[in-house]
DNA sequence: CTACTTGCAAAACATTTGCATACGA
DNA sequence: TCGTATGCAAATGTTTTGCAAGTAG
């Protein structure tokens, strides 16, 4: 099962520049396969896991190892810059930490398709009342059925 | 509001029997491999990974293998007695069908607390009518800080 | 110069699978 | 007997890590 793109928002996109001023100003270094791993994210339309973007990356920068992908991604995260969400069985996504969307994954078919994050809130609250537990779900992909596969199963 | 601990609804539970007997009207064979894993899942308090349910097996039947544990768990979750919820990095812990709680994971320490499925059901409402997706949120956990963590932080 | 980064290989980890054997119904 | 189940080893797939060598600042 492959995720696929369903519906994109496209936000205030940061630049490359914007992040890598920002990972020069954690002390980080500013080199070509960072900037070349920052540029597939940017570029990514849909969500791209850690060995998309690594191929994307080989493609202009042969010699970037995936284990640099990985190690970029970290420090990225490290700086709250990319978020990862957990696809299942093992597979995380990655995305800019600006998106604020919420990632729904058919079981069925595998599309992620998205909503904004505050379909949630009175779930939200109503958790936050019943236990003082905040969630936090940008980080997990929520599982179900898509339009389609529900509507099919019907 | 103050912090409470989550308690775990106690819901009837099956017995190893009345979950070996439905196996074997699925066609499948009664053997002692499988009566341990069922014991191990049916007597843990917690939502143990498969790696927990191997250790608790090997206890009694050390030569049970872990890929038997790992099949049981498969022909159990085909029969819908079963279910099991990603809580991020590749870990998934496993429990019986009947339990209809959402999983709260705290990303600061680990916890895993319990609310019944109903808290989500007007996000569930709300989604189905933005985009047709059906929420299935049991399969996963749901990601943020506990009230402790919570509280910490603030 | 010094600390941060990289490529590489190998390890770690959770889960799955091929296959010959064992066993339940 | 016949078709499931099992143990074992080996494969899978993703992510992490130990190191020596490379490089940004």
């Amino acid at each position: 099962m492959k995720p696929r793109r369903c519906s994109v928002s496209v936000v205030a996109t940061p630049t490359i520049d914007d992040i890598l001023v920002r990972l020069r100003s954690a002390g980080g270094r500013l080199t070509e396969p960072r900037r070349a791993v920052i540029e597939a994210l940017v570029s990514s339309a849909d969500h791209p896991t850690a060995d998309d973007l690594a191929s994307k990356v080989a493609v202009s920068h042969p010699t970037v190892h995936k284990s640099t992908v990985y190690r970029t991604l970290d420090a990225l995260a490290d700086l709250s810059i990319v978020d990862h969400v957990h696809l299942g069985h093992g597979r995380a996504v990655y995305h800019l930490t600006h998106d604020t969307d919420l990632h729904l994954l058919c079981e069925k078919c595998g599309t992620v398709a998205h909503v904004t994050a505050d379909v949630l809130h009175s779930s939200r609250t109503a958790i936050a009342e019943a236990t003082g537990f905040v969630l936090e779900a940008g980080h997990f992909a929520l599982p179900g059925r898509c339009a389609a596969c529900s509507a099919a199963e019907a």
